[in-house]
DNA sequence: TTAAATATATCGGTTGTCCTATATGTAATT
DNA sequence: AATTACATATAGGACAACCGATATATTTAA
């Protein structure tokens, strides 16, 4: 993932996924309902692995197996990329949202 | 463009574009300008005129020429995918913009 | 101990957001 | 008339967000 802080929304899913981590550490079928509260739908397997797999390589978010399930948790690489994020994010939605309500 | 209601973030850049043109009839360099006031970098015009285009075949928009300059505007059914695509942005992303202020 | 449920993961394919580079048509300038 | 600038447009390619289908562990239940 890149998060250039040009003019590139690609990297929404992966960037919910960073935020939902910020507030607490969760497992792939966590991070799957967080997101599905919010979207209305859950995201599939073959959507939400594929991500936390490319998130990993990038090492922006680790994951400690027990048993069955991986928790995954924001690295301070990780940390710093959301914040950046975050900043893109509002100035470029960020009167959609005031307008909105 | 589809906007479906579901788990998909693809359509930020086409969204945008629909939010800016529910403000005002606009040309293609004044979506530009708009945009990179918000995202930091003007949409090139190989990412911004097929988006147009995408929209007006969907019959979002539609663009009336005058000399050289096109001026585009929403159509009755963009307005209706703007309403629905609105409410799934707000409830996808509204805590995380709440949280960042 | 087999079966079912849970959690993670990969594969192949489609679509939309991006780019650089190039092309076309229109208006203003020289 | 030729040049420059402006506005729109297309071509070809990369990458990320999606999907359905399938596979592999691990835990729990029958």
């Amino acid at each position: 993932m890149r998060y250039k802080y040009g003019c590139d929304m690609r990297g929404m899913f992966s960037f919910q996924i960073l935020w939902l981590l910020s507030k607490r550490k969760m497992s792939g079928e966590e991070i799957a309902r967080e997101i599905a509260k919010r979207r209305g739908e859950k995201p599939k397997a073959g959507t939400l692995y594929p991500a936390l797999k490319e998130l990993r390589m990038a090492n922006m978010v680790n994951g400690v197996r027990s048993g069955r399930t991986i928790t995954y948790s924001l690295t301070a690489h990780g940390r710093i990329c959301l914040r950046h994020a975050l900043t893109y994010f509002c100035r470029s939605f960020g009167d959609v949202f005031n307008d909105a309500k």
